[in-house]
DNA sequence: ATGGTCGGCTCCCGA
């Protein structure tokens, strides 16, 4: 049977609801890994997501920064969540699920910004996304028997030169140095994980999730980077079906500046 | 040309 999930970086999930029920409504994923909800549980809007058919929840959230939930129409159990660098941000969330027989485990990860200073000695921001992109080479597509795995969030980063804009222009610039571009390669290489979309686009081809809010014509300038990621296990690439990049949604009145990433496997 | 625009703990900080 078709399974899709989403990955959508919603940069306040309260001002921005109307958008998430749209999206919900018009592209019906069976699971939404939403980032950057920006609010704790407790105003986490989960009446409004459960009344279209998301009945199954889960929030780890904090007031203001942060925060990742995972709505799906299947339950949810086996909850949860790592504290990155033990900083206490709300960074990270697992669940598993089955969809028929198709035993899952789904991990959600908002990764650190970084600042703009690619350089730790003066940029402590960049340093704690250096060590949290380090511990987050502990998490192994292979950890369950018998379960596969999914991992998907705002990355904030663009592993490869054609998830940029200008390669050579970002060299320098926070999520496409290579001190983070190898990183997360290493997190893929050590943890047995498989690019899910990029297994579907030809290296060749540029794409991107995120368009900076500073353009003043983001679609014509078309300056963005891919910073948005749905990675698995390797038993599930021969599964996969389709993959869509929502870029229409960065056109949305009062938008997020990143865009729905969509993966639909055959389970 | 080192700007620009968003969000929320809003005259500042993080992204």
């Amino acid at each position: 049977m078709p399974f899709t999930i989403a990955t959508w970086n919603i940069n306040s999930v309260r001002l921005r609801l109307p958008l998430v029920e749209h999206f919900l409504r018009t592209y019906d994923p069976d699971v939404l890994c939403l980032q950057e909800t920006k609010c704790p549980k407790e105003l986490f809007p989960g009446t409004t997501l459960k009344a279209l058919g998301y009945e199954h929840i889960a929030v780890h959230g904090q007031k203001g920064y942060h925060g990742v939930a995972t709505l799906s129409k299947h339950p949810l159990f086996d909850e949860t969540r790592r504290d990155f660098c033990a900083v206490g941000d709300s960074r990270h969330l697992s669940v598993r699920l089955d969809v028929g027989a198709q035993r899952l485990r789904i991990h959600n990860f908002y990764v650190p910004a970084g600042g703009d200073e690619p350089d730790r000695t003066i940029n402590a921001k960049f340093g704690h996304k250096l060590d949290f992109i380090d511990e987050m080479r502990l998490v192994s597509a292979l950890s369950e028997p018998d379960v596969s795995s999914i991992l998907v969030g705002d990355l904030n980063i663009a592993p490869f030169e054609t998830d940029v804009w200008s390669h050579k222009q970002l060299l320098k610039i926070v999520s496409h140095t290579p001190v983070e571009t190898d990183g997360l390669i290493r997190i893929m290489t050590e943890g047995h994980w498989a690019d899910l979309v990029r297994a579907q686009v030809p290296l060749e081809q540029k794409l991107y999730t995120w368009w900076s809010y500073r353009a003043k014509d983001w679609r014509g300038a078309d300056k963005g980077r891919r910073l948005d990621h749905v990675w698995g296990s390797a038993d599930l690439v021969p599964r996969l079906a389709r993959y869509e990049v929502l870029k229409d949604a960065r056109g949305w009145e009062r938008p997020s500046d990143h865009v729905p990433v969509m993966v639909t496997l055959n389970l």
